[in-house]
DNA sequence: CTTATTTGGTTTCGTTTTGCAACCATTCTG
DNA sequence: CAGAATGGTTGCAAAACGAAACCAAATAAG
């Protein structure tokens, strides 16, 4: 009676969603993103119980997406810094957020500006390897040997 | 005592992740991206107990995400498909898949490719106005008056 | 040195969600 | 009409979640 574990579905997106696929993991790193790196401020900001966070903060450090610095100042001991990895997540955690704004409204007082030019950015697209968009509707579903992916149904 | 609630948090994000945010919804899209439209199929593929995937696509129509279409053929009454906002949310699947490809390994036998060249696709990035490619370094939280964001902490 | 405070956790407990299996109703097929 | 397929719903046990209380280490105050 576990939770489904999807890391061994032999899909991409399953094992993405198993070590962010939960509710508060991905709003943990977008914070993180913002600049919050201490447990009370994670906690302040995201208005999570102390319990959830703590088990948050330690799956992701064990799937490499943060780091627990040890800083000796003052009772603030602990610092979580996102890894490289945890980084990448940016596209992804920009991607939901602009598809929020477009079909939600922005319900946000905060909005992503390019640091150098002050505008704010592009909408994230996904493109062929010549740069022009595709949707769900131009791409095609392959095998490892170029064969169309046969669907169940 | 319920979940908290992540649609009234001023956050474009958690409101994204209010309606897709839970370890099933986005498989489900994927899979609906895929071409799967039956219940069964959605069952099937994914191995999801049935009073969950019968939620999930609820909450999914719900949020407009999906729409059920009646088809009066067989057993086979209803197909789930994805709404235009439900297949705007290619750019966030793509995205995570290839996350986990970057970070974890290509664990996935199936691989995406524009339908007109066959070649893969290029990374999803995010970008500036110009196209330039933009990391979370390189771009700044503001408010709606342009003013740089606060941080508790 | 002693006490209070901050930080980062763990524990406890009640509620909700999840997963599984069994059951049900409607629509075809034979 | 009997049987199967589809799309559900229900009931139950296990797990996860949320809130508050409790705890321990390290400072800071006195």
């Amino acid at each position: 009676m576990t939770r489904k574990r999807f890391d061994e579905m032999g899909c991409c997106v399953a094992s993405a969603l198993n070590e962010v696929g939960d509710w508060w993991s991905l709003l943990i790193v977008k914070q993180a993103m913002l600049g919050t790196r201490r447990y009370v401020d994670f906690q302040n900001s995201l208005g999570i119980a102390k319990n959830i966070l703590c088990n948050r903060l330690s799956r992701l450090v064990e799937n490499g997406v943060m780091v627990r610095v040890d800083v000796g100042e003052h009772g603030k001991r602990y610092e979580y810094r996102l890894t490289d990895k945890g980084r990448d997540l940016f596209t992804v955690v920009t991607a939901l957020r602009q598809w929020s704004e477009r079909w939600n409204g922005a319900q946000d007082s905060m909005q992503l500006v390019d640091r150098q030019t002050g505008e704010p950015l592009a909408p994230v697209i996904v493109q062929n390897q010549q740069g022009l968009p595709l949707t769900v509707r131009d791409v095609r579903f392959v095998d490892e040997e170029g064969k169309p992916f046969e669907e169940a149904g």
